[in-house]
RNA sequence: GGGCGUUUAGCUCAGUUGGGAGAGCGCUUGCCUUACAAGCAAGAUGUCGGGGGUUCAAGUCCCUUAACGCCCA
């Protein structure tokens, strides 16, 4: 068999795959305790990058860790109709043919985005595949499917009919760009430089004036009063009083309201309640008029006044200002730093806008969504979020839910066009409820794109049908997201939830960071930091890249990437590659397969036997707790710095042609037991190269399962974990490394073999320098050991002190005396040191008293070892 | 303005109930040693942001302060 020298993937990554995929392996097998795991749906327009990788990676390797558990596992893919994102690109493509929507019409629109999402719909669930991802795909969703459809009309009635869905005139965040709503997490602010002036009104009795500072002076042609607080004495007596607007000459009166912050601008502050959420409930408390300026692309209209209808916002701005100047009426400008809003989906300055809407009702949702936290049923983690959650939940709103645009679920309302009547239902009605009229048209709105995702736990499963998906699935187990949907997603599903199936929809929600560039920026496509997640897979390998991501991503925590982050991953999998190729190179000549009971275990095949053991238990530890780079790290040192450095190196002797048949079996059984099991540990994070390798290893190791994917976690096997055998290995490898040591300082060439004399401090240690000889042999070139606890040191010779013993390298006449007693003098000063601070503890009667037992027995076990280290390397610089 | 988070080796970061400071990368030295130079071996590196406190004992708990970041208003 011919095994390449260098890992190559691209190859067996593909071939697993779809190994797996055809033979069913993503589908929950089995019966018992189902596992499943929802999918944040990405956007249909979406394609993969390095947020996604992360997400779906720490996704995957939970749901093959539970898979591997013996459980059903369903990890529940799909994609979301992304209402906004769609029809803008579908739009970008039509102006290139120079057409608007509003040419083509609405259903010519939708028809467009369907062909759309026929053609490229798939693409970032291609590029899932590609990273590995074991969704159960037969059960792939999409928001507009007919199944999610029908959730969503039957939830919206069902809503409206108990009263929490509200029509209203309101003001809501409005993108002039995308000429719609916008809820009030789809809007990101930033805080910018901006003005703040000082305007001048003058009083309508044609005497004197008063300032309001503005943010936004264009505005102030939709003004109806001017606030100023009730308790302000500056301006007590003014309240009442009218003042004329200026550019428009209106008459408007000076009103008292506590919103006014007294401190802030002049204490004056203009009232227009069409344009600003707050000056919107100041003008409900004192009944004003809502006069709106704008139109929907944030031009002003004629409200404004002939000067400036038609002109945009901004340009209004100028005019404004520029008159007001002209008149003499503009006081002092500021620079003022504050919060801009922006439309999430194009970046536009959102503008407060006053119009028909349709809302949700929260309060009355987070009731029990706020319970279920509170209680502990749902788990945020790390466990910060939950009061992130809580503040939220506190402190609700409405949730504005219709849209202005094409793509999405139409608002299941219908309008009489005779009497006006309006009907809510999941079908249009034959004809009015009220006056008879066949005549109706349905609201043109459609719903947030949320409103559908919202409901992913249940709707996904054939809700409101009852079906046994959601008998076996739900609730729930880990749901693994970025914090910046906690709001958006997160927290409406836990509500929709309760409140339409009264069960939780998960039980844990793991909040992860998010990726940045080098010099830690977020990735992002403006900034075109972002590297190309499947330019990645291509040169190292999806293996490579997810244990990259897992090593260096704290649970939580954000990721810093960087391509040589990449090294990491690519190493190790080159690293376990050759691992493989060894042991395979070596097999061959090997015929036959111990049983269990006829294997002669010496010291390292015990050794790798008990780590192993424990590197499970660690590693289950770890996975369980979504600890994953943990996991991560504790398999990657186990099999390279355990199995590789030491295990294999020191079979490479007792695979010889010349060792006995017996020791060759009990090696290879080891060699191969070890590596199927590590890959078994590691295939949740690398799933390819483990397979592969497991695979292979098969068809010399029989094993029961047909695939890895499928195959058992291990289980730690405590009566196989033995303390007294890890320690003896650890002393032959502190001997090792304190020899290979000895031969670095004195320029030794690899070849060279030396003898070694070891005094030991008991038998037991003097017998595995006699057992064990030809692991110093293997590893430190030692070809000769006199060991015993009363031989001679050798004269001139090098030493070292490993515990409490000793280990000479004798050498005729090529030590420095001088060289020699300066290094061990560096050495017995690091010591002292060490044993100062020990005796110091012990002498404090007060750690002595108060400390744990079992503390302060360590403590004196450290003394009484260092302190012979600090005797023995004293004793060797007197003798030079 | 309110809240949350971060600050540990040159870089990126671990460090879960307080009890001997770690990893990866980088760096130094020597090696193509028959699995692997994407490698092997040996090694150097820390006032754990500053200050104060609790404790026998603090990177870890409390207070305070600074810088940076995020969320909300």
């Amino acid at each position: 068999m011919e095994i390449k020298k260098t890992y190559s993937p691209e190859e067996i990554e593909n071939k697993w795959y779809s190994f797996w995929d055809k033979a069913g392996y993503f589908a929950p097998q089995g019966e018992g305790k189902a596992f499943t795991v929802l999918i944040p749906p990405p956007n249909v327009t979406g394609i993969l990058h390095m947020g996604h990788v992360l997400n779906n990676t720490l996704q995957d390797v939970v749901v093959r860790y539970h898979r591997m558990q013996g459980r059903p596992t369903l990890w529940l893919p799909g994609v979301d109709h992304a209402g906004i994102a769609t029809q803008n690109m579908v739009e970008k493509e039509l102006a290139k043919e120079g057409k608007t929507r509003h040419e083509i019409g609405r259903e010519a629109l939708v028809e467009r985005i369907w062909a759309w999402k026929h053609e490229k719909g798939d693409i970032i669930i291609d590029q899932l595949k590609l990273l590995g991802a074991s969704c159960d795909w037969g059960r792939q969703r999409f928001t507009m499917d007919e199944m999610l459809s029908r959730a969503v009309k039957e939830v919206f009635v069902s809503l409206f009919e108990d009263g929490l869905i509200y029509k209203g005139k309101y003001i809501i965040n409005w993108c002039p760009r995308c000429v719609t709503a916008l809820a009030n997490d789809e809007v990101e602010h930033t805080d910018e430089k901006g003005k703040l002036w000082h305007v001048n009104y003058p009083f309508a009795s044609g005497k004197g004036f008063v300032t309001v500072a503005t943010t936004r002076p264009e505005t102030m042609l939709g003004d109806v009063a001017v606030a100023v607080n009730p308790t302000d004495e500056r301006y007590k007596e003014l309240i009442g009083k009218e003042l004329l607007l200026p550019l428009t000459n209106r008459r408007i009166p000076v009103i008292a309201d506590y919103y006014v912050d007294k401190d802030f601008g002049t204490g004056c502050v203009k009232v227009t309640p069409a344009h600003d959420p707050n000056d919107f409930e100041i003008g409900l408390r004192h009944n004003l008029e809502q006069i709106l300026i704008m139109d929907e692309h944030g031009k002003m209209n004629e409200e404004a006044g002939p000067e400036f209808a038609g002109l945009d916002r901004f340009a209004a701005r100028k005019k404004a200002l520029a008159m007001l100047a002209e008149q003499n009426l503009l006081g002092k400008i500021d620079d003022h730093e504050h919060a801009v809003g922006h439309c999430y989906r194009c970046d536009t300055v959102i503008e407060p806008y006053l119009s028909d809407q349709w809302f949700v009702k929260m309060q009355p949702l987070a009731i029990q969504a706020i319970r279920v936290v509170e209680d502990g049923e749902v788990k945020f983690q790390p466990e910060r979020w939950s009061k992130v959650y809580m503040h939220w939940m506190n402190n609700i709103r409405d949730w504005c839910i219709s849209r202005q645009i094409w793509w999405g679920h139409r608002i299941p309302a219908y309008y009489c066009n005779d009497c006006d009547e309006m009907m809510v239902a999941k079908e249009q009605p034959a004809s009015c409820t009220k006056c008879g009229s066949a005549n109706l048209r349905q609201d043109e709105d459609v719903l947030d794109t949320w409103f559908s995702s919202w409901l992913w736990p249940f709707s996904t499963m054939g809700w409101p049908e009852e079906t046994e998906d959601q008998r076996r699935f739900l609730p729930t187990n880990v749901l693994i997201t970025a914090p910046e949907i906690i709001y958006l997603w997160v927290a409406r599903m836990i509500m929709s939830t309760l409140h339409f199936k009264k069960m939780i929809p998960f039980d844990t929600v793991l909040l992860h960071g998010i990726v940045r560039d080098e010099i830690g920026r977020k990735m992002s496509k403006s900034l075109g930091n972002s590297p190309d997640p499947i330019d990645i897979i291509k040169e190292v390998g999806a293996d490579a890249l997810r244990f990259s991501m897992i090593f260096n991503t704290p649970k939580g925590a954000d990721l810093a990437y960087s391509d040589n982050m990449l090294e990491t991953g690519r190493n190790f999998a080159n690293k376990i590659w050759n691992a493989y190729r060894f042991i395979m190179m070596n097999m061959e000549s090997i015929p036959g397969l111990p049983q269990p009971q006829e294997l002669e275990l010496e010291l390292a095949d015990r050794w790798i036997l008990s780590r192993l053991n424990e590197v499970s238990r660690e590693a289950s530890e770890h996975y369980e707790n979504l600890r994953l780079n943990d996991a991560a790290q504790c398999i990657f040192q186990f099999l390279w710095d355990e199995y590789c450095s030491w295990y294999i190196e020191l079979s490479k002797d007792r695979l010889k042609e010349d060792s006995p048949q017996a020791t060759k079996l009990t090696a290879k059984y080891i060699l191969l037991n070890v590596m199927q099991a590590g890959m078994r540990l590691l295939h949740p994070i690398m799933p390819f190269i483990s397979e592969e390798i497991w695979q292979s290893i098969k068809e010399l190791f029989p094993m029961p399962e047909a695939a890895l994917i499928i195959a058992k976690f291990p289980v730690a096997d405590d009566s196989l974990i033995k303390p007294q055998i890890n320690d003896e290995m650890r002393l032959m490898q502190e001997s090792i490394t304190a020899i290979r040591n000895l031969r670095n300082q004195l320029n030794l060439s690899p070849a060279t073999q030396i003898s070694i004399v070891v005094r030991t401090a008991d038998s037991e240690q003097n017998r595995l320098f006699v057992d064990y000889a030809q692991y110093l042999a293997r590893l430190a070139k030692v070809e000769k050991i006199e060991s015993g606890e009363d031989v001679i040191k050798p004269k001139p010779a090098v030493s070292a002190v490993v515990r409490n013993m000793e280990i000479f390298v004798p050498l005729a006449g090529l030590i420095d005396p001088e060289v020699e007693k300066a290094r061990l003098g560096k050495q017995l000063e690091k010591l002292e040191k060490e044993l100062l601070i020990i005796s110091k503890k012990l002498a404090n009667k007060n750690f002595v008293d108060n400390a744990k037992p079992e503390v302060v027995e360590k403590e004196r076990e450290k003394y009484t070892e260092v302190n012979t280290k600090v005797e023995l390397t004293r004793a060797q610089i007197d003798d030079l």
